[in-house]
DNA sequence: TTAAATTCCTGTAAGC
DNA sequence: TGCTTACAGGAATTTA
């Protein structure tokens, strides 16, 4: 499922060749993908508009359009956002096409429509809590171990659970949480709030790394994930502990650990974490 | 206020 | 082989 290296590959893809590019118009083939403005508004605004920039947030797709109007894209758990030939066979659960003044096709499928598409100022997208406000990026050079360990300091619950809260820290899922736990050193059911500063600057370090690794490799292919050009990503072959629950530990060799946390399905090594 | 449980949704795979 | 059932999970919503 898309977390922040799947999204920063396919958004660090698209960026070139949709900015400067004109939304010549919008087709809604499911309509409630489309959670604000109602659908008929979302076609009317999007028409015409000239794209400015793309960006990332946590694990949301945005995209500047003219006037401080965003196209907020979120892919839940099996979207997927290709740029394609207006002539190219039409994908199932094919829900929005924006057909770009290029003539080429940005298209938004989504077999389980756990994502949605907003458009709006950003401003008003926050204030009207169309979009939650997300902590901040762990890949920022400027968030500090220090930060992290404010975060999940005053926390009563599981590290896992707040590893996933968006609201604690941006983009970070259930393959990313897994995986910067184990190469943290850190059992996943452990109290956040009883971290020492130590164990929180291996943490930080641990999702920095897993996750500056997977975008290097363009992601996670365990599921449905595809870039927008439909290409399966490198990372699943490396995940240390993700979707390898029974097998055995690269470091100790035991058998990895399935327990399930905040209603995830969370692998670890018993013997590596502590 | 915070945390946990529930809900949405369909493709896939295991089990009979 | 073919059917049923369990499971996968991001995040909004509901309950505790």
């Amino acid at each position: 499922m898309p977390e922040l290296p799947e999204v920063e590959t396919i958004v660090a893809d698209l960026r070139p060749h949709l900015t400067g590019r004109t939304i010549v118009r919008c087709e809604l083939l499911f309509p409630t993908i489309v959670r604000h403005p109602e659908p008929e508004d979302f076609i009317d605004s999007v028409a015409g508009m000239r794209i400015a920039g793309m960006r990332r947030r946590g694990k949301f797709i945005l995209v500047d359009l003219e006037n401080d109007l965003v196209l907020v894209v979120h892919l839940g758990m099996t979207g997927q956002l290709r740029l394609v030939d207006a002539d190219a066979p039409l994908a199932t659960h094919t829900h929005a096409i924006f057909t770009l003044d290029t003539g080429r096709h940005l298209r938004y499928r989504d077999p389980r429509r756990f994502g949605r598409l907003l458009l709006g100022t950003e401003e008003s997208l926050l204030a009207s809590k169309k979009m939650p406000r997300l902590g901040p990026e762990p890949i920022d050079p400027g968030f500090a171990a220090e930060e992290l360990y404010r975060r999940l300091r005053n926390r009563r619950t599981s590290l896992k659970a707040v590893l996933l809260d968006q609201g604690a820290i941006a983009g970070v899922g259930n393959i990313y949480a897994d995986e910067s736990l184990h190469r943290a050193r850190l059992r996943p059911d452990r109290l956040a709030g009883s971290l020492s500063r130590k164990s929180v600057q291996r943490l930080h370090e641990s999702l920095r790394v897993s996750l500056l690794m997977a975008i290097k490799n363009r992601g996670s292919s365990v599921d449905t994930y595809r870039d927008a050009w439909g290409e399966i990503g490198g990372q699943q072959e490396k995940l240390l502990v993700y979707g390898r629950a029974g097998e055995p530990c690269f470091t100790c060799g035991r058998p990895l650990a399935m327990i399930r946390i905040a209603g995830r399905s969370t692998v670890f090594c018993r013997r590596c974490q502590k």
